[in-house]
RNA sequence: GCCGCUGUAGCUCAGUUGGUCAGAGCAUCCGGCUGUUAACCGGACGGUCAUCGGUUCGAAUCCGAUCAGCGGCGCCA
């Protein structure tokens, strides 16, 4: 390709100023052809921006020859860059359009493989493409939105963020969903082979951390090797998590009751025409008020039983009873005091032992668990009896079980999954549609 | 880990009981059109029917294995 001069001196108008009635008049335009379709003298190019996308028709009559020649020629998704009148026309999509006085393709793109027949399989194939997608982008762009109001609403409450490794050697949520790494095949250790896994949550720094810190966040990646093949799971997965020392199971609740509303707020300011583009229903998010409703997980049983299920203490929910639970809610809604089969750091009930002194949130609308949280063991002889009650051996958990030593003290925590909270808010039917580059068991390509 | 499904042209798919079954639409290319809304009209290009093996006179079609992927369950965020 041989570059053609671009000049950097230039303003270029962004196409969703001019969908907003913002500017009139002559203006330079920048993007991609979204879609374009051409006579014998008169070309209809939709030029899209990250702002939007506007009809811009080129006359033959009023550009150069060649101008016209490379309107009619240039295929989906070339760049283009071009000058033009905007004109308000009701015959153009969107209302506005622009007629070209000059039309100049920087780039001619190749066929563009993706067209208006897709499947699931050729857009995953060519997520490098599908990037581009109106979709993708109003997705991607409430989940920044969603990423920043997380950051901002714990930082607003003097939480500060650190960083956790990915590499560990102690697993914190079982052992059967992670993933192995050969960290090194050079180096042996007592005979075997150096090896890792990936990191399934913070929880254990997290802990660590917080001593010195007292109140932290966190915003990473966590590895999860679940055979899971739904819409609600990756297995690499963006994990919001915080910890707070000195602080009870009830007080971290409201926390992120108010942590919820705010993001909601955020993306309702921010993203409305994001929302739109995906055919979000907005009024289902504009009501959604705190308090949420909190249920203890005895409760739970009870009613999903009244409603028809065979649940006993102990069970689990699965996602028919979590929709049942949740489809018709307008708010999310807690739940308390799972059995203690769950991990080995959470905090019995002392005045219910069987239980523990923990949470989920469920998104409504059948969207289900954004937020596993509670209160952590702190008394150091309570946490090896809880690691060894869980069929794990004391003496992997050195460094952790150090932490408690010194001055432990309650505190309480949550993990939020990031996706799965863009996922419900956007209202999409498929967690991948929110993430960039989806990993699932099947796939890590692109 | 369990259950189910798919693989035919660049894409989306049709192809009946095994026998003119190598097909369509879209995309691309060529030609036409001054208001199109992923336009329309005419033409061209395009396939080792996922791979390997088997059954058969004959396989896209039946059988087996392999590979790739999709949907769901369980578990989780």
């Amino acid at each position: 390709m041989k570059y053609p001069e671009f000049p950097d001196d230039v303003t270029y108008t962004p196409i969703g100023e001019i969908l907003s009635s913002r500017v009139k008049g002559n203006v330079k335009l920048r993007g991609w052809i979204y879609r374009t379709r051409s006579s014998g003298k008169l070309a209809f190019v939709i030029i899209r921006d990250s702002t939007g996308i506007i009809q811009c028709t080129v006359s033959k009559n009023n550009v150069d020859k060649s101008d016209f020649v490379n309107a009619g020629k240039a295929l989906v998704e070339s760049s283009v860059v071009l000058d033009g009148l905007v004109v308000a026309d009701e015959r153009a999509p969107g209302g506005f359009e622009i007629r070209a006085t000059s039309f100049n393709v920087v780039h001619f793109a190749e066929a563009f493989p993706i067209t208006k027949d897709q499947s699931d399989e050729h857009l995953l194939n060519n997520r490098h493409l599908w990037l581009r997608s109106r979709n993708m982008v109003s997705a991607l762009k409430i989940r920044s939105t969603v990423f920043k109001a997380f950051r901002d609403y714990w930082q607003n409450l003097d939480y500060t963020e650190i960083q956790s490794p990915s590499f560990t050697t102690s697993a914190c949520e079982g052992g059967s969903t992670l993933f192995n790494v050969h960290y090194d095949d050079e180096t042996e250790k007592s005979g075997q082979k150096f090896y890792a896994h990936l990191s399934q949550s913070w929880q254990l720094y997290a802990e660590a951390s917080m001593f010195g810190l007292e109140n932290i966040f966190t915003v990473a990646p966590s590895f999860r090797a679940e055979k899971s093949r739904t819409r609600r799971h990756l297995t690499e997965f963006w994990h919001a998590e915080v910890e707070a020392a000195w602080t009870h199971n009830h007080q971290m609740m409201e926390f992120e009751e108010g942590m919820i509303v705010y993001i909601i707020k955020k993306v309702l300011e921010e993203n409305r025409s994001e929302l739109e583009q995906l055919g979000r229903d907005i009024s289902v998010l504009e009501n959604i008020k705190a308090p949420f409703d909190k249920m203890k997980y005895e409760e739970v049983i009870d009613k999903l039983n009244s409603m028809g299920f065979d649940l006993a203490w102990g069970d689990d929910f699965g996602y028919k009873e979590e929709k049942a639970l949740t489809q018709n809610l307008k708010s999310p809604v807690y739940i308390t005091n799972f059995p203690r089969e769950k991990g080995f750091y959470h905090r019995p009930d002392p005045s219910d032992p069987k239980s523990l002194v923990c949470h989920d949130l469920l998104a409504p609308e059948g969207y289900g668990e954004i937020i596993g949280g509670g209160e952590r063991v702190w008394s150091p002889d309570e946490l090896v009896e809880r690691i060894r009650e869980e069929g794990l051996e004391p003496e992997s958990y050195g460094w952790y079980l150090d932490i408690r030593k010194f001055g432990s003290v309650p505190h309480s925590g949550f993990g939020l999954g990031l996706d799965r909270t863009v996922s419900w808010i956007c209202g999409s039917d498929h967690i991948k549609h929110v993430i960039p580059f989806p990993r699932t068991m099947r796939r890590t390509t692109p």
